[in-house]
DNA sequence: AATAAGTGTTACACTTACTGTAACAATTAT
DNA sequence: ATAATTGTTACAGTAAGTGTAACACTTATT
């Protein structure tokens, strides 16, 4: 699954236990955003991780919200699903000479790649689960 | 390749055509910045459609900038070598009843994602090929 | 005309990564 | 005990990426 894939699935999911107190299992949020159990387990094993959805197991467990929607941000979400940045630099390391061309451009990127990151993640900062569920009500 | 990595490699090419005016073959440009021939021409291929480097076949061939290096945007570069996006959602289309949740949320995510690519375009047009190579002098 | 040196593109084997599913240990309510 | 559930691992199957070679086509030189 691409990053946003993921970051739009799990916003699906945490909009469905949103919408209702009582514990989900896996089964039934799959089937509603339309899934396999296993791979949605995955993902929501990672959110729990993060704090943002509780678990519990055993018969009549299951997943819920950790937090109101208004104190789930976007930014949270997509740190908790994704190590790998959107934009990384697989910088190649042979012929690099000590403070060569090549160096100064591989680090020219990376600096740049970081402040691109930097502006996406503060994008995503100030957009709730809260204000998702108002926007596409 | 990354497009990060076609990037940076498409950059250190160019930097390398742009400290001198005779054309350069592809052995001695993938030799430069540490990738295969072949790879390469490939890459140089694509910024030659776009019309940033001109390449002449036969003897004494090579590629060369097109253009002067302050008129040579990122963007460019970064167009001609990228068609897929750097953020570009896979829906999923299982499961989407007409006007319900998840379509929502799909084109929630659609309309973020494209917003940051516009974002993420404007700040690599203000960058030149000059710049860069100023930068890293 | 023949040759040598180029590009541009295709093909292909190889490897790596992704995908979906199943399985199962661990956990917990009944 | 039993049934329901999570969390994680394993695995086969598929897709995607990689690097190299090959070769048609082009062009300057002799």
């Amino acid at each position: 699954m691409s990053a946003s894939t993921k970051l739009s699935t799990s916003v699906k999911a945490l909009s469905f236990l949103a919408k209702d107190v009582k514990p989900k299992n896996s089964t039934e949020i799959a089937t509603s955003v339309g899934i396999n159990a296993s791979k949605l387990r995955k993902l929501l094993s990672m959110l729990g991780k993060a704090g943002i959805v509780k678990s519990d197991s055993g018969a009549l467990g299951g997943f819920s919200l950790a937090k109101n929607p208004e104190d789930i941000h976007l930014q949270e979400i997509y740190c908790a699903i994704e190590d790998r940045k959107a934009f990384y630099l697989n910088v190649n390391t042979d012929n690099l000479e000590e403070n060569g061309t090549s160096e100064k451009i591989n680090y020219f990127f990376l600096d740049l790649f970081s402040q691109i990151q930097v502006e996406i993640e503060n994008k995503m900062t100030v957009i709730t689960l809260k204000s998702i569920m108002e926007k596409i009500k």
